[in-house]
Parts: structure tokens; sequence; C-alpha cells
DNA sequence: GTGACGCATAAGTAACACTTATCTATACTC
DNA sequence: GAGTATAGATAAGTGTTACTTATGCGTCAC
């Protein structure tokens, strides 16, 4: 017998034990002692499971050597149950009931109509595109338990990897190692402070902060116009960054439907794009296919690009 | 390989449904998966299992075929519970520990602790001979629900049959097909009214009704004395019975333990036997061995001698 | 008694759960 | 980034199990 020990470096052996055998039943066995039960006899509840006599015999036979205790007595040419057996066969309904439960549940989730779902979203997605996609899940799968979560995209995809999400919808492009899902595309213009005469160049920039994917696009897309801007103010808060323009201090790239929504109205500074923000739904790889997540995603994309026109 | 089982193999479809296979999970697949969640992984659970890694994982692929689920996902190159699995873990949870307590409940029965001990008894052993028993039992046994029946022997030894009883104290002789043991004797004796001239044969008598096992005793016990009594009272009560002696009306045979009890005390005409009267302890000949039954006919034996003498 | 019935047992077979050996993919380490 | 350890999957072999049909034995009914 070769024992696999990998090098235990102290010698506590202690916390290990090794479980005790917990009443290895199967669970046919206490369907066919719940049989007998109902019906009385071995050979009608054979039939009635389908089985043959001896095969339903043999079973209980071996459930009462299994549980050390006789389950049936004999009654004339019949048998009946014990006291134990009696109180086996409660155990048998109760097991198999929850049983039945059980099934229930699972085909309920694998229908997508039960269980937990948790959507990670940035908050761009949180404020023009979801709501109404979360309203209308929850009315059409009331069993499922939403849950959201805003933040920004690296978060949200850690503890997607975290397994704390199940879908979050995120700032492409695809990360590598998810399967992703291309939600909508949104514009990101230039926005000038109204009124004021600087040229880009020379003005003061409030943009996202460095490192966000966001920011990485809008960099790129400057860059291409031969553009450095001068970043005076950081935020993750598109509200704070608009506000900014509005109050003529600044200019901005923003999404157009975070830009223009609201009064005062922004209107871009020519309308030519900057970059192209993609919004992409993100699972793990190699998460099991979820009817929740694709009911999700399906209302997403009839809804979704409706916001946008 | 799903097998669904459509139609019966005779045509007739008649109401007596075969039942739909009610989840054929094996409790060991339970304890298996309930071990990976504790030990979050396949191998540590193995190990502390004592099963190889590849029996883990071969049984819980199973299960997930049958549940027809997902149970793990991949999570780097260990897996993790999904939804389902956590929720199929929480039932494993629940199914064990029921079970736990089932074979917890069973050794009781098996200790003879626990359960329901239906006793049957004559009234004189009612009166004399098992209250102290039953009272030491109670106490001995306080986990055991004790129910008492008390009749007279036929219909005790009808119920016995009809499992009503686990155990009957009637008067012998021990009947057949039956496992009997034989718990005292006790003499009957004639008790003559006081301060009657009478003759035994002038005499009115008193005595159980016909067709009484007691009854058929003191028949040919008197019958051997050349005795054929007058019955102008049959009662199945032996207060009764004694009670129409007292008042002098009356000649009878009565079980000494009950004529000289309470006042006014009868004497026996004679210390002459009319009959032994023997009570015994009668069991279904097919009942399992029951500690309960054991230990109550231990404390009968060991007591029940005191009051006789 | 005789037949019907309920259950137990016997013998054969297919499925199953376990084992060891090996393979793949991931994560850690220098 | 290559080398190595680790987690798990897969393959092949084997003993056990759970089913089948055939038959035997005891009980009940006429």
């Amino acid at each position: 017998m070769t024992t696999l020990r990998t090098a235990a470096p102290d010698g506590v052996e202690a916390p290990e034990a090794i479980e005790a055998a917990p009443l290895n039943l199967h669970m046919q066995q206490l369907a066919y002692l719940q049989a007998v039960e109902r019906w009385g006899s071995l050979t009608e509840a054979a039939r009635r499971l389908g089985v043959s006599q001896p095969a339903l015999s043999q079973s209980i036979a071996q459930l009462e050597r299994r549980l050390g205790t006789q389950l049936l007595e004999r009654a004339g040419r019949r048998r009946r149950l014990t006291e134990a057996g009696a109180e086996v066969a409660r155990f048998a309904s109760e097991v198999l009931g929850r049983a039945a439960e059980l099934r229930e549940w699972l085909q309920e989730l694998e229908a997508g109509s039960a269980g937990v779902l948790r959507v990670g979203m940035i908050d761009a997605a949180s404020l023009y595109v979801l709501p109404e996609t979360v309203r209308a899940f929850r009315l059409a799968s009331p069993g499922v338990d939403v849950r959201l979560a805003v933040d920004r995209s690296a978060v949200l995809l850690e503890r997607l990897a975290r397994f704390e999400l199940d879908v979050a919808f995120v700032v492409g492009p695809p990360p590598e190692g998810y399967r992703s899902t291309e939600v909508l595309s949104e514009p990101l213009y230039v926005y000038a402070p109204p009124g004021s005469e600087e040229t880009p160049e020379q003005g003061d920039w409030a943009l996202y902060p460095q490192g966000r994917r966001t920011r990485l696009l809008i960099d790129e897309g400057l860059a291409l116009r031969g553009l450095r801007p001068r970043v005076t103010l950081e935020s993750d808060n598109p509200a704070v960054l608009r506000q900014m323009v509005v109050l003529g201090l600044c200019w901005s790239v923003l999404p157009a439907e975070i830009a223009e929504a609201g009064t005062p109205s922004l209107r871009p500074q020519r309308r030519e794009l900057v970059a192209e923000r993609t919004l992409i739904a993100v699972r793990r790889a190699q998460a099991p296919d979820d009817a929740r997540v694709a009911a999700f995603l399906r209302l997403v994309t009839e809804r979704g690009a409706a916001p946008l026109e």
C-alpha cells in the first residue's frame, strides 16, 4: 500500500480524522420501503415500481442489514412494517419529498426562474441602459433574486473572477479568459465649455481617472487627433465631469447619452467620434450556461439599442 | 442514458400508474458532495473520505448526470460549487443529518430506550402484579412510551395477533403459534359467604363468565372435587364477585390476591387449591426481539413473585 | 387436499463503483 | 519564461452489487 503523503511539516495528524461512513443507503431502497408501506405487500409494491419481486425482497433485506434492524415482520404469508420499519418509512418519505422539492428547484434553476442572479455593471450602464431591463427581468422572472453591484470595470471583472458575480456589464474590449458579448456601442464626443474661446490644446480637461478602460479609449482617440489634453480633474463620476463642462471650467470627453441628457444639455464640439465605447456582458468562461443570464442578456439586447438612437 | 418508463408492460393503462423514478441518488454521493463543499477540493475531500481521487471525481460526475445539473465549475485548477451545487450540498447536509438522527433512534430502539411499547394485560395483572412493574419500567426507560390495554385474555390475544400489542399478559395455558413466558402462578381458592351454613352444593355461585380462560380452570377444578356449581351471577370483574361473597350472597372461586386484599378480607373456605392460574407473557412468534419487552419481562419476573408470598 | 398467493432463495448477467496508472491544464518558483 | 508541483480528468481493469428468471416453501381459501 503506497501512501502518498505530502511532506508533512509538523506531525499534526489529529485534525484530519477520516470521516465515518454515514449510512450508505440508496434513495431507491427508501423508495422501495415507502412503496411497501404504501401498497402493503412486496409483490404489489414490486409490480407498481416496475421491478421484479425478488429485487424488492433483496433490496429491503439489504436495507435491513445496513440499518442493523428488522424492518418487516411476518404476518401470515405477508410481511408488515415493524415499529422501526415505520420510522424508517417516515424517514424515507421525508427524504424523498425533500428530494422531489430539490429536483423541482433545480428544474426551475435550469429554466431560469429560481435562484440568485448577481449582476455587476458600470455606472453608465446602471444609469441609462439597464434600469428598464432589470425592472423587466424582475417582472418576467419573479422567482429570481436579482442583486446588483455598480462599480468600475476592473473591479467588476475582479469580482466576477472571484465568483461574486454571475455576469458583469463592463467597458470593452473583451478581456482574455472570459466569455463576452457586445451589448451596445456608445459614441464618446468632445464637449467644450460653453462660450469659451479656448482651443482644446489651451483648455483644462476633466476626464475619467488614469487606468480606467474608458480613459484609455479616450486617450487613444484624442491622440489620433494630435491632442494631448492637460487633465486638471479626474473623476469616476461622469456627472461630475459633465458639470465641470457645464460650468465652463473644462473640456471633457463623455458618452453622448450622459452629456446630452439632463439640463442644460451639452452639445458636442463637433459631431466627431473620439472613440466608440462598447459595453460588453462578461461571464466566466467556465461557468455553466445559465438560463437567467441568457434571459437577462436577451432583454438587454432587445431593449438596449433603443436608448442610443 | 435516461430511462423513461412510458407505458406498463400490459397494454391496459389502469389507474395503477407505475411510480416515476424518484431521483436515484446514493447517500454516499451526497456525503461526497458535502465533503467537497467542506474541504474545498476533490483531492482533499477524497483523502479525508479515504477514497481515491478518481472515485470522488466520477461519483460527483454521476451525481451531476443524475440531477441533470452542473454542480461544480472550474476555478483555475480547482473546482468550486455552482449555485445548484450549493443547494444540493445543503440538501445533502439535511438528509445526512436526518439519517444520523434516524440511526441514533434505531440504536436506542435496539437498546430498548425509545419507541412505543404497547402492553396488554388482564385486569388481575393490572391490579396487583404490574402496576409496580410499569412504574419501575417507566422510571428506568423514560424514552419509551408505554401504553397499557386492560382486557380479558382472548381479546388481548386477538389484539396481539392484529399487531395492536407488543406483549400481552394473559391467563395460561400458552396458546399455539405464539412465544409465551410464564410470569407467575396464583392459587384460586373457594370463598364461602361468611356466616352461611349452606353447603357448596346448595349455595349460589358467582363466577367469571362462561368461556373465560379462568372460568375453564375453575370449572375443571371444581369438577375434580365433584362440585357442579349453580351459577347465578357472572362477571368479568373480580371485585364484583368478591363483593357478592362479602355480602353473604354467593360462593365464589377467586385468586387469593384479590379475595384477601381490601376490607373486609375474605378467608378461603379451606386452604385447598381449586386450580392454579398461570399468568403468561405472550408475544407474536415472528416478532423481532425487542429489548423493551425483554426489559419489561425482566422487571416482571424480578418483582412479580413478591406479591404472591 | 388442492390451488392460489406471498415471499425467499438460487443462479446468471449487466451495471456499477472502486482501484491504479496516466494525461492535461493550471499555478507556483527560480 | 522554463521547470515543477498540483488539481482534476480519463483509461483500463476488477470485485461488488443489483437486477433478472426460475424455483422452493409456507400460508390462506375453497
